[in-house]
RNA sequence: GCCCCCGUAGCUCAGCGGAUAGAGCAGGAGACUUCUAAUCUCAAGGCCGCAGGUUCGAAUCCUGCCGGGGGCGCCA
């Protein structure tokens, strides 16, 4: 956690000084948005003249240089000039630059924590029961335990919730098909792959065998009214699952563990009441034998209304039933104030539907922000939905041997000289990291290519740059051994050093932005930016090898706070951020 | 039929109201007795799907169309 008081960032305090020149500029007018960016020719840049010029019935040149002269020189800003149609360009004194570095040092990077007093409750990876995890449930699991960090680091309260498929007719067939095969191999295992060939084998009968179907659905009521016997079984299951599932979420280096489990069974002895609350309230309605929730503007391929079925005409509940009860316990149990659903885009209008019937129990109102966030799916390199050769899901686990497998083999050409543990660590860091950095620095919403081959190439725009980054970085440090980092605010600022502090102070603005979109890939995009523009540092201004003492100090402090930036972005994204490579 | 997502360099993708649209890969030219070359530097590569509109300014916002993917009653 951030305790330290937050630093102020460059870009803000700008905002504010233009901002009160455009007030003395422009007396009387609203407060506006005097849209500071940073810019390509110039530190930074204001363009709220252009804007303004109509309104104020003036040249936008001659508005700009107005604006200009009421930017007072005791600021952060040490030139400000009028450029192109009217933009005005702003540079910062260097030892602004230096001091502000000093500043976030000092702070241990000074971030704000804009979320503080929130209760944020994110659902994310939900993995099901008696099958293996597949490419499916990565995205769901690493974009969800990355918004769940990044929260929690702007000083939010989460909640994290597992809502695993651990209930539900499938449990029927798999412990009717275990009774009838006995010899069955599968318990104590811990092996999903075992797990999911039983399931494999339960769903093959379950279809081709009337009289076991039915023997099956008998199962499933037993299961429902709490016999025994059916439950032992069921939580055998449950448990090996369990099992496997958190040994993929320690190797992804994912916060999730049982205390996040909310599983649908969880939910089970309460869906009568849900029904209940939601009848009497003359929500839920009767047709064709189910009870549903009708919206008029959700409709279907005639036109009519489509239903959010909360009973079937069987009498069963399904998932709309439990993601109901889910929604009402969150709110009323849990206190959320947000709540988040990672789930894939194909299920946008049935969270639309769920939310909706929500809003109209009085469940949820103005004082929540209930959000489906969406991802796009998992293709593969052909560009075609990311399937075996017989049409199955590809298995999570074997992914990622085969994304370890390849770092190895570049790590070992790369580094002969590595011993066996070495580079075991090094050839998982670099796998896993491969494969989280791909997911997560795509943008949510679209469809990504998996091409492991260039995943693990470890070549420019992989998570290995980063790391490798964090490498040189430490490596530095450990060279520059222990002592006092002294900033020296009069040194020249030269344009390696320039385009790193800038960069470095931008990083709380990224994460609140990533954090308000809900998009990890904010915080990766700039992660690479960052560490493209410290390897040019790199490259261009010895830090050990600095001409003057001055120099050594400063850049030492630009390494500092690089290295402490790189690595909070890294563990946010359940990076390894390693020491040596 | 309606709704959602996507269409940007040869390929994979960023950018989503500001100046000359960026990166990675592939291909071209350079840089390792110097803090880790898993790197850096330079050059080349684009009717931002099409057509209208809004705006001082549009890849970005709005409308329509074209192309691709997904969703639309008892699976999650």
């Amino acid at each position: 956690m951030n305790t330290s008081p937050a630093v102020i960032a460059l870009g803000t305090r700008i905002e504010a000084t233009v901002a009160a020149a455009i007030r003395r500029a422009l007396p009387g007018t609203e407060p506006i948005d005097p849209l500071v960016r940073r810019g390509e020719r110039t530190d930074f840049q204001a363009n709220a003249a252009l804007a303004l010029a109509r309104s104020a019935g003036r040249p936008p040149r001659e508005l700009a240089a107005a604006i200009t002269a009421e930017i007072t020189p005791d600021g952060p800003i040490e030139t400000a000039e009028v450029s192109g149609p009217a933009f005005v360009n702003l540079t910062l004194a260097d030892a602004e630059l230096w001091r502000q570095t000093a500043l976030r040092l000092d702070a241990g990077l000074g971030l704000p924590a804009p979320y503080a007093g929130t209760v944020t409750v994110v659902d994310y990876s939900a993995p099901n029961v008696a099958k293996r995890m597949h490419v499916g449930h990565l995205r769901s699991t690493v974009i969800g335990d990355t918004l769940v960090k990044l929260l929690e680091s702007l000083g939010g309260t989460v909640i994290r919730q597992n809502h695993i498929g651990d209930w539900g007719t499938q449990f029927g067939m798999l412990i009717q098909y275990l009774d009838e095969h006995p010899g069955t191999a599968w318990h104590g295992t811990a092996d999903i792959a075992v797990l999911d060939g039983l399931y494999r084998s339960a769903a093959a009968h379950f279809a081709a065998d009337a009289a076991f179907a039915d023997r099956a659905r008998s199962r499933v009521v037993a299961l429902q009214a709490g016999d025994e016997a059916t439950l032992a079984v069921w939580r055998d299951l449950v448990a090996v699952s369990l099992a496997a599932f958190n040994k993929i979420y320690r190797r992804l280096d994912v916060s999730l563990s049982d205390v996040d489990l909310d599983g649908e069974s969880v939910y089970n002895p309460h869906l009568d009441d849900v029904v209940a609350e939601l009848t009497d309230a003359g929500i839920a309605v009767e047709s064709q034998g189910a009870l549903c929730v009708f919206d008029e503007r959700f409709t279907g391929p005639e036109g009519n209304p489509i239903p959010l079925i909360l009973r079937k005409s069987d009498g069963g509940y399904g998932y709309a039933t439990t993601d109901m009860a889910t929604l009402r316990h969150r709110v009323r149990e849990l206190k959320a104030t947000r709540m988040l659903y990672l789930t894939d885009a194909r299920q946008a209008l049935h969270f639309a539907q769920v939310f909706a019937a929500g809003r109209r129990a009085g469940w949820i109102d103005a004082s929540h922000e209930v959000v489906h966030v969406p991802f796009g799916t998992v293709l593969g390199a052909d560009g075609r939905p990311f399937k075996t050769r017989s049409g199955d899901t590809v298995a999570l686990t074997g992914l990622l041997d085969a994304a370890v497998a390849g770092a190895r083999a570049v790590v070992a050409a790369k580094n002969p000289d590595l011993d066996g543990a070495a580079l075991d660590r090094i050839a998982a860091s670099t796998g896993i990291g491969a494969v989280k950095y791909a997911d997560l620095s795509t943008a949510r919403t679209t469809d990504y290519r998996f091409d492991i081959e260039r995943m693990v190439s470890l070549n420019g725009d992989t998570g290995v740059y980063l790391q490798y980054a964090h490498a040189r970085l430490a490596s530095i440090l450990r060279k520059a051994g222990e002592g006092e980092t002294i900033v020296d605010e009069k040194a020249p600022v030269n344009t390696s050093e320039r385009a790193l502090v800038l960069r470095l102070d931008e990083y709380a603005a990224v994460l609140a932005e990533a954090a308000a979109l809900n998009e990890p890939h904010r915080i990766a995009t700039y992660l690479f930016g960052l560490a493209k523009v410290f390897s040019s540092f790199f490259d261009r201004s010895p830090v050990l090898k600095a001409e003057t003492a001055a120099l050594r100090g400063n850049r030492l402090a630009l390494v500092r706070l690089t290295r402490l930036t790189l690595h909070h972005g890294l563990s946010l994204l359940g990076i390894d951020a390693p020491e040596r490579m």
